[in-house]
RNA sequence: GCACCCGUAGCUCAAUGGAUUAGAGCAUCUGACUACGGAUCAGAAGGUUUCUGGUUCGAGUCCAGACGGGUGCACCA
C-alpha cells in the first residue's frame, strides 16, 4: 500500500511531465506532512524548488502544475500558498477507504523496501567477565530497535554480538582463577565472581611487579594455545554468555550470532600479511600501521592529525611491535567474514561517539581495500546523572545494567500495587513496565543528544512514557474486551467527526514514519509517532462514543480503534516494547 | 593544539531548508469527574533558538567566526 506522500509525489511528478517540464537530475519531488492543520494534510515545496532551478516564477509554476495534477481520488482542489507551496486536503472518502484496507492489511500500511539490503547490524557488544552497565543501555536497545525496524521495512537483517570475549584482561583473569577462584560465588554470580577475582588480581598486580609478570606469562600462553588456559578462558566465555543470555531474554533481545573477537584470531596474521602486500599497511618503528595515502584534503583525512599547526600522520595501527594484534585489526578481519560469509551490503554499528576515529580509519581502510560494501557508524551521546556528568555510582564505578531493571522493575511494582490484580499478573506487569520505561526514555531521545537519566520522568504515568502509551494500548483492547469479542468489523467505513478525520490521517502516517527511521537511523521519530498517535486516539476518544454509537458510524469507530490498537502495539515492537492487554 | 558532537521555555527534550504563532512533557494556573479505564481530555501562561556575520525568496536547521560544555587524538578495547 503506497503512503499518501508516495501517491502525491508520483502525481506531481506526472503532472510535471504532462506540462513538458522535465525536472533536472537528481531533483527529488518532495511531499511532505502539514507542517500546521491549517495548510491540510500534506505540502511540497516542489514548485519552488524546480522553479528556482529553471529560473521561473514558482507561483506561475504552482499554477501550471496545479492544471496538470490530477489528485480528485485522494484530496480536494489543491491550493497554493505563500511564495509557492502546494497544500494537499485529504477528502474524507479516501480517508475512509484508507481506513477499510488497513483493517486488512498485515504491514499496516508499511510499504517493503523497493531494493531490500543485506544489513549486518553490530551492536551491544559487552565484554567477557564484565557486566553490562549502563553505557552498554544505548547501543542495545537503539540497535534492537534498529534491527526489527529495519527488517520491518524489507530488509535482510543479521544481527551479530561482537563480545569482547579476547583480550590483555585475561592475563589476570586466568591468574586470578588459578591463585583464587572461588567455585561456590562461580556458581551463584559467575560475573560477579570474576569480576572481584579480577579486581584482586589488578590492585594486586600494581603493588607486586612480579604477579604482574606471571599475568602477562599467562596471556601468552593463551595466546600460544596452551590447553589448561584455553580450558579456563572457555569457561569464562561460557559462563558470562549463560549470563547474558538470561538478561538478553528478559529484555526482549535477540541475536542472530555471538561472534566475538576470538572467533577472527586466526585471520589477523594472514590479514596483516595482506595489507603489507598490497601496500596499504608499512611497518614503522617496528609496528605494522596504515598511514594516509594522501588523497584527501588533511581535515578529511582519518590517518592525519594537526599538531601545532603541521598535519602530523596519525597512522592506524594493525600490529604491534610485539607482534600483537589490536582492536582495529579484529575489526578488519570481522568486516572480511561478514561480506565473505553473509553477503552484507551494508554494515551499521552502533557505537558511541568516543569512537568515531576509530571508524573512519577503519571505513577508510576498507574501502581502500577495495571492498563494496556500505558502512555506518551509528553514534550515540552519554546517559548522565542527575548532576549533568556521566552517570555513574558514588565510588565513580559505572552503574550496572541488572541493577537499573531492578530498580525500574521495583518502581514500577510501587504503581502497579495500587491496581485490582492478581499478585502474580502485577509482578508481571510491573516486570515489563519497568523494561518500557528504561527502553521509551532511551529510544525517545535524539540518539546524538547526552540526556539526563531520571526514574522519575520515565515512570510518570502521564507525559511522554512508557506507562502512558500502554496505558492507550490498553483502553484500545477494552472497548473489545466490553464486546465480549462478540464483534465483526465490517470495512465499511465513513468518516463524520473532525476527530475520526485526524485520527485517520495520522493511522496513515505509519507507512512514512517507519522508513523516515531509516534515513537517518532515529528510532525517537518513531517513538514520537507512537506518542502522537496515543494522544490523538484519547482526543478522539473522549469526542466520539463508540459503544454508544450505531450502525455505520460505530463500525468505523470499532475500526479506528482496532487499527489503532494494532499499530500502538506494532509500533512499540518496533521499539522492543511489549505492550499488555490490561494493567 | 587539531578533529568530532552539543548549545532551543524555569526543568527534561522535539522540530525532514519553509508559512504572522519554533513544538511537546514536567512544574504553574483555569476548566471537564452520574468516568465506553480520569494512568484521561480541553485550555492558559512561559522563547532575542548562546552570540556575530554570510548564503537563500525563506535559516533553530546550511557556511564562516566567537563564546560555553562534552569527547577523542601511536602500539587498550
Amino acid at each position: 500500500m503506497p503512503t499518501y506522500r508516495q501517491l502525491l509525489s508520483e502525481r506531481l511528478l506526472a503532472a510535471f511531465l504532462k506540462a513538458n517540464i522535465t525536472p533536472p537530475e537528481g531533483l527529488i519531488i518532495e511531499v511532505g506532512q502539514a507542517s500546521d492543520s491549517r495548510f491540510g494534510d500534506y505540502q511540497s515545496n516542489a514548485a519552488m524548488v524546480m522553479a528556482k532551478a529553471l529560473k521561473i516564477n514558482p507561483r506561475q509554476l504552482a499554477t501550471t502544475l496545479i492544471e496538470h495534477l490530477d489528485v480528485a481520488d485522494l484530496c480536494e482542489k489543491p491550493e497554493i500558498a505563500g511564495p509557492g507551496f502546494l497544500n494537499f486536503r485529504l477528502t474524507k472518502e479516501t480517508l475512509a477507504q484508507r481506513l477499510s484496507s488497513l483493517i486488512n492489511d498485515d504491514r499496516l500500511g508499511v510499504p517493503a523496501v523497493n531494493i531490500p539490503q543485506r544489513i549486518v547490524i553490530d551492536f551491544s557488544a559487552p565484554n567477557i567477565a564484565k557486566p553490562m552497565h549502563v553505557g552498554h543501555i544505548r547501543s542495545t536497545f537503539l540497535g534492537d530497535s534498529l534491527a526489527r525496524i529495519a527488517r520491518f521495512a524489507g530488509h535482510h537483517v543479521i544481527t551479530d554480538n561482537h563480545i569482547g570475549d579476547w583480550g590483555t584482561q585475561f592475563g589476570m583473569i586466568i591468574h586470578g582463577w588459578k591463585t583464587r577462584l572461588n567455585q561456590e560465588a562461580l556458581q551463584k554470580d559467575a560475573i560477579q565472581e570474576l569480576v572481584r577475582v579480577y579486581r584482586e588480581v589488578n590492585a594486586e598486580a600494581k603493588a607486586d611487579e612480579s604477579i604482574l609478570t606471571s599475568c602477562k606469562t599467562e596471556l601468552v600462553k593463551l595466546q600460544q594455545g596452551d590447553a589448561e588456559n584455553l580450558g579456563i578462558w572457555q569457561q569464562c566465555v561460557k559462563v558470562t554468555l549463560d549470563q547474558l543470555h538470561e538478561i538478553y531474554s528478559r529484555l526482549g533481545i535477540h541475536f542472530d550470532h555471538y561472534l566475538g573477537e576470538s572467533a577472527y584470531n586466526d585471520r589477523l596474521a594472514p590479514l596483516v600479511e595482506n595489507l603489507l602486500n598490497e601496500g596499504i599497511a608499512r611497518i614503522s618503528d617496528g609496528a605494522t600501521c596504515i598511514f594516509s595515502d594522501g588523497l584527501k584534503k588533511p581535515e578529511e583525512d582519518p590517518f592525519l592529525i594537526n599538531r601545532d599547526g603541521k598535519w602530523e600522520p596519525a597512522p592506524c595501527i594493525v600490529r604491534k611491535t610485539d607482534g600483537g594484534f589490536l582492536y582495529a585489526t579484529t575489526d578488519l578481519a570481522t568486516i572480511d567474514h561478514r561480506i565473505r560469509e553473509w553477503q552484507a551490503d551494508e554494515i551499521w554499528y552502533v557505537v558511541g561517539a568516543p569512537q568515531q576515529l576509530h571508524f573512519r580509519q577503519v571505513f577508510e581502510a576498507t574501502h581502500r581495500r577495495g571492498k563494496k560494501v556500505r558502512m555506518i557508524h551509528i553514534a550515540f551521546g552519554s546517559i548522565l546523572g542527575p548532576d549533568g556528568k556521566m552517570f555513574k555510582t558514588r565510588s565513580g564505578e559505572s552503574v550496572g545494567l541488572i541493577e537499573v531493571f531492578e530498580e525500574a522493575v521495583e518502581r514500577a511494582g510501587v504503581v502497579v500495587a495500587e491496581r485490582e490484580l492478581g499478585d502474580d499478573e502485577k509482578a508481571k506487569i510491573a516486570e515489563f513496565i519497568g523494561i518500557a520505561a528504561v527502553k521509551y526514555a532511551e529510544l525517545s531521545q535524539h540518539r546524538m543528544t547526552d540526556y539526563k537519566f531520571s526514574w522519575d520522568k520515565m515512570l510518570a504515568l502521564q507525559g511522554n512514557t512508557a506507562p502512558y502509551l500502554i496505558n492507550a494500548y490498553v483502553r484500545t483492547r477494552s472497548i473489545f474486551r466490553k464486546l465480549d469479542g462478540a464483534v465483526t468489523l465490517d470495512p465499511t467505513c465513513e468518516i463524520t467527526e473532525d476527530a475520526e478525520r485526524i485520527l485517520t490521517v495520522k493511522l496513515a502516517q505509519f507507512g512514512e514514519i517507519v522508513h523516515d527511521v531509516l534515513v537517518d537511523f532515529r528510532p525517537n521519530l518513531l517513538a514520537q509517532y507512537v506518542y502522537e498517535l496515543a494522544n490523538t486516539f484519547h482526543s478522539f476518544y473522549e469526542a466520539c462514543p463508540v459503544l454508544r454509537s450505531e450502525g455505520t458510524v460505530r463500525n468505523t469507530r470499532l475500526v479506528l480503534c482496532e487499527v489503532t490498537s494494532r499499530i500502538l502495539k506494532k509500533g512499540l515492537d518496533l521499539l522492543g516494547i511489549q505492550t499488555t492487554e490490561r494493567m
